[in-house]
DNA sequence: TCGATACATCGACTTCTGTCAATGGGAGAA
DNA sequence: TTCTCCCATTGACAGAAGTCGATGTATCGA
């Protein structure tokens, strides 16, 4: 099943505000201030950077596990923040779990930082 | 005096490095999760909003502090951290000091996040 | 059914962060 | 100088976040 479980809010108040355009509400600041709270970790920039060079596009967790030097339940940790702010999703296969990048949704977070 | 005072650490280690272009290390991904914890506070992005759409291009601390909601010890709190990470810088005349974007700094953020 | 594997969740701990009251420091005005 | 104003810094606190060991859960194979 896709690991999309927890509420995504993504600002569909107007499309794509910018922080730089015109002075934005507290409502989105604080949800554009929790997308960017998911890219302030190391970590987890080193896991999309990772999904976003495989091949074939997604990677199971074993093998985030060795190249992030994290415990497993930490880096599972990450994913799910991640997953929470809709950046990755996750599709279970058998056993694994495989986890690919949402890239409209960092191009959202982009966006926001447009001149 | 301009209040750049503190390490502002650009990666300057290849241009614009892209989490999404190939995998980053951890040096990088520090430098990258540093930016964006500064982005990671709705109060932080509304002053970086504020600062862009003012005619002038800057801004008292004075005009910030309502507008916000927060304490003046809160504000200065904050334009110490987005000016620690390179986002603003301020500029003291007589009793005021005004603080101004640093585009490039936001672009540098931007850019990490292209495909 | 039982064991093994892959991943998530829980509990506990430490560190970091946002917040404000109180105080300090610099710059003009009186 | 002294007073006032603007802003930064300090100290203290509560809540959030990163980390890991232990445990739970789902799936597959024997």
């Amino acid at each position: 099943m896709a690991r999309r479980s927890r509420a995504i809010q993504v600002a569909e108040d107007g499309c794509c505000p910018s922080v730089l355009s015109a002075p934005i509400d507290d409502g989105q600041a604080l949800v554009l201030a929790k997308g960017f709270a998911a890219l302030a970790d190391p970590a987890r920039l080193r896991v999309l950077s990772i999904l976003a060079a495989a091949p074939s596009g997604e990677v199971c967790v074993c093998e985030l596990v060795e190249p992030l030097g994290k415990s497993q339940p930490t880096v599972s940790h990450h994913l799910k923040v991640l997953g929470d702010a809709g950046l990755v999703t996750g599709d279970r296969r058998g056993k694994w779990v495989w986890y690919s990048l949402v890239p409209e949704r960092l191009a959202v977070l982009r966006s926001a930082l447009d001149a």
